[in-house]
DNA sequence: CGGGTTTGACCTGCGC
DNA sequence: GCGCAGGTCAAACCCG
């Protein structure tokens, strides 16, 4: 029953997100009407806009005055005067057409005017509808589970990596006081950083109790991200030293303070294709280990970003054991320092897909808080919207797969970008999460689901759920669709094969999971309109998959160590990308194209590519084997 | 010589 | 408690 409410709630947050989003819509086609009449009257008439019909027979009598001849020149413009006449008549048909179609503009507006203000209605008796909802549904939790009083979300601000076992050692020698007071120091420090997410955080699979006086929203990213890296920009790297101090000296005071809830770092992961040793990211990464991990003959490196002493931003690069053509990058933690234009691509790929995932794991905050549960990217922050490309918005199409998993210890949500039927066709996406975040969450993230359940999963607590992600909402919308979109991933899925060398193929990772984890085969997977609308609903998704495929883009566009070139490519791509790809057309507002223009995004300036400045140094690694 | 990589050892968490 | 596996350290090594 109350998973019957949320759900109807998604479905509604979904909606309202993008009447938003038409609301936007609907004013850049006031403008382009302005701009319509600008171009008619440019001849430097001034005109008010309430006057212009007037004025456009103001201009048309003005011409015929300025071309009525003096007396003393009619004789020798006789003859150009029938010229003159059959102008005129041109220009009076001109007018009469442009007047016409100014009235068809007008009437457009108007009906779309009408619509809007539908719309904006229809959104607030939602808005209202979904708190009064809310409330409810908090009304009824109150009585019964006084153990949400305890649980219940205190909106934390979250950033990729939320470390408990590091917390853990922290807090063995910090007390929460001065770990506040530290925040509040490095926040002043640090306020202008870009990549901070602003999330919410509740424990998904602890009880305990979270800490109600770390609630912070800041710009830069989250209390424990503020602890980690005032801890760390203090003693400066590497931590094992301080942990060290701390396992000794700090001794004393471990018994003090109480373990943390067991959440640990969230992690993204990006699988691409690529034959470069690691991929291109704009970070500079010194290696500072090496392993080989069980069941996958390729080694794991180990990667700790070098741009500023202290970052706390880990990477692994592993091959993938089934396709050695397949690069697995795995993210950790959140820069704390300024980064490259480039750079800044792949970090709020992580950061939004990270962010995605903790929200999709935060379930009693977002229904505690409307605003994020609205949409899991409500609870961004601003860096989640950010400029347009070259003065257009850059619109991704649905196109990749994402899954979020979860190690024993690391819930990891993964943009697979090695699909072309995924990331060329964009019309599916495999999504699939374990069983740490119990069915009963996914609501919260917008996600419903319906059919098989964790009863039909390919092992045991594993649920898998294919989405189909709606149609392509360009191609809905009546717009121009984005086939050019497609068309550049296509090439470069195709470009990629040729380079990679096959191997096992493109199978969406749910399918890669599924085979490594169960011998035998899942059934198909569900495919839900609800996850398809959330998933497409989520800008910040958007961000994260288009700052990643366009970071891999750039990777695959330039090698490494032509810093100049990456730039460049990316300019184009960004070009490409953005001039490919154009609005719906308004007068076919539907509910799809809602949806349409919900699912647009804006990607960062930088689209990702490698630093024109740190590419060189982007990996160590990569330089290395490309010299030998 | 400085910065980065390699690699064996060590630490830690987890499952049995 | 023990063993295993992942993650990290740090001395040795390499390279420009």
């Amino acid at each position: 029953m109350k998973e019957e409410m949320i759900k109807g709630d998604s479905k509604q947050l979904a909606s309202m997100y993008m009447k938003e989003e038409m609301i936007k819509g609907e004013r850049q086609l006031g403008t382009h009407e302005d701009r319509l009449k600008d171009e008619v009257i440019k001849d430097g008439d001034k005109i008010s806009d309430g006057n212009f019909f007037k004025s456009l027979q103001n201009i048309s009598s003005t011409k015929e005055e300025v071309c009525s001849p003096g007396p003393i020149e009619r004789s020798c413009m006789d003859s150009s005067l029938l010229n003159m006449k059959a102008q005129n008549k041109g220009q009076d048909d001109k007018l009469e057409s442009t007047r016409a179609e100014m009235g068809e503009v007008r009437e457009e507006n108007e009906r779309l005017k009408t619509l809007l203000s539908r719309i904006s209605h229809d959104y607030r008796s939602l808005q209202t509808h979904f708190y009064d909802v809310l409330q409810q549904g908090r009304a009824k939790k109150l009585p019964d589970s006084p153990a949400t009083d305890i649980e219940e979300p205190e909106f934390v601000s979250l950033r990729l990596g939320t470390s408990t076992s590091k917390c853990k050692k922290e807090d063995k020698s910090t007390t929460s006081s001065e770990v506040k007071g530290s925040t509040e120091d490095f926040l002043k420090i640090k306020g202008g950083l870009s990549l901070g997410l602003s999330d919410c955080r509740v424990d998904a699979n602890n009880s305990e109790k979270v800490q109600p006086d770390v609630m912070t929203l800041s710009p830069e990213g989250s209390f424990e991200d503020a602890r980690d890296d005032t801890a760390e920009t203090t003693e400066q790297w590497p931590p094992s030293k301080m942990l060290k101090n701390l396992r000794s000296v700090g001794a004393e005071a471990e018994d003090d303070i109480a373990p943390q809830p067991q959440v640990k770092k969230a992690r993204v992961s990006v699988r691409a294709r690529c034959d470069a040793p690691t991929m291109n990211d704009g970070c500079q990464w010194r290696k500072y280990g090496q392993k080989i991990a069980k069941g996958n003959p390729c080694p794991r490196a180990y990667y700790r970003c070098t741009v500023a002493a202290g970052c706390p931003v880990r990477k692994q690069v592993q091959r993938c054991a089934d396709d050695m053509s397949i690069l697995i990058t795995t993210y950790e933690g959140t820069h704390n320092h300024a980064l490259s234009v480039s750079a800044t691509a792949m970090a709020s790929t992580t950061s939004a897909a990270a962010s995605m995932l903790i929200s999709g794991s935060s379930s009693t905050s977002l229904a505690a808080y409307p605003a994020a549960a609205a949409s899991p990217a409500l609870a961004f922050d601003a860096s989640s919207k950010p400029p347009l490309i070259g003065g257009r918005p850059f619109f991704l199409p649905t196109a990749a797969a994402a899954a979020i998993t979860s190690t024993p210890s690391y819930p990891t949500i993964t943009l697979d970008l090695t699909s072309p039927a995924a990331a060329a066709t964009s019309s599916h996406a495999a999504f699939s999460l374990s069983n740490r975040f119990s069915h009963t969450r996914y609501p919260s993230t917008g996600f419903t689901f319906s059919g098989s359940g964790p009863s039909s999963a390919p092992w045991p607590g594993y649920l898998s759920y294919g989405a189909s992600l709606s149609a392509h909402p360009y191609k809905a919308g009546g717009g121009k669709s984005s086939s050019s979109f497609e068309a550049a991933l296509s090439s470069i899925n195709g470009s990629r094969q040729q380079g990679g060398g096959g191997g096992s193929g493109s199978a969406p990772l749910y399918q890669m999971q599924q085979k490594a984890a169960a011998a035998a085969p899942p059934p198909p997977s569900v495919i839900t309109d609800t996850i398809a609308k959330a998933i497409t609903a989520d800008p910040s998704f958007h961000t994260a998959l288009a700052a990643a495929i366009t970071s891999y883009v750039g990777k695959k566009g330039s090698p490494p160590a032509s810093g100049g070139e990456d730039s460049k490519v990316g300019l184009k791509w960004g070009e490409h990308l953005g001039l490919g790809l154009t609005h719906s057309s308004p007068s076919t507002a539907t509910a799809a194209a809602a949806a349409s223009s919900s699912s647009q995004m804006f990607l960062q300036p930088s689209l990702g590519l490698s630093g024109s400045t740190t590419s060189a140094s982007t990996s160590p690694v990569t330089n290395r084997e490309q010299a030998h």
